[in-house]
DNA sequence: GGGTTTTCTGGAATTAATCAAGTTAACAGT
DNA sequence: ACTGTTAACTTGATTAATTCCAGAAAACCC
């Protein structure tokens, strides 16, 4: 887990200030992989005592935008975020509690991004949602 | 392009009843795919006159549920639907103006489906997002 | 430390979608 | 065809997630 002071260097290196909502920002979404906004507003909140759940969703953009972090929209669910960024990874999300698990790339290369007819897009990316039980679901 | 008889059949295998609604709102998703519920209301609302907006929701919903409509959620975006259902194909969506079209798979088979390491999870469906730019936009 | 620029605060507004109660209409069975 | 039952639709309010806005605070380059 990085410290405080890795997530300051990080800061740094994008050209970012640094503040404490963006380091509790940061630090909350390490600790909790595939957060939603509330739920990092409440650990945020916890940490930092107030802060205005704008300033969250401004450190959310600011911080996924300059790719220190990773947002990921699942069907049925509100945006996530993630701090795994820049690793080719997807997600699996359990189709009855709605749990979301990071599922590494099967193929070592970027999956399915030679799509036989693209209609003529330039195609850079392709991001897999896979959809099934997790563990505890699928034993009930 | 079906035909109101073809829909009116289609509804009644589904076991659901034929209403103006349904016919109106099948003809629309498969005149318009990818269309969103807010354009699927305004295209409905030019054929029939009156219709509210709960309406549309609940159709929408019925008919996905029934495996006639297919509702995607492509991020950054609000739901749509697609009258393409049964076969496994996917999305792309472009980066600049937002317009979605279909890929089918490369491969002739679910795509990524056999992950390396699912988690423990039971996987049974995998969708595909790519995304990058449309003839249009990659020219200018 | 001072000035500039970015960030944060507080509150209102927007958008997508759902909930709830009552009315209407489809269709199965007579 | 007529009627009863049940599903579907209407109307209006409500929730949830996110964004917009103007002003106050604070980070950082010098």
């Amino acid at each position: 887990m990085p410290t405080a002071s890795d997530f300051r260097q990080l800061l740094r290196a994008a050209s970012l200030r640094v503040t404490g909502p963006r380091l509790a920002v940061l630090s909350a979404v390490h600790a909790h992989p595939h957060a939603d906004t509330d739920s990092i507003i409440g650990v945020v909140r916890g940490e930092l005592g107030g802060v205005s759940h704008q300033a969250v969703y401004d450190v959310l953009r600011a911080l996924t935008g300059a790719g220190l972090l990773r947002r990921i929209e699942p069907p049925g669910s509100v945006a996530r975020y993630e701090a795994r960024v820049g690793d080719n990874h997807h997600h699996v999300v359990c189709r009855s509690c709605g749990v979301i698990a990071d599922v590494d790339c099967a193929v070592g290369f970027a999956p399915c991004l030679t799509a036989s007819d693209a209609n003529g897009f330039v195609i850079d990316e392709a991001e897999v949602v896979y959809r099934g039980l997790c563990p505890g679901c699928s034993r009930a």
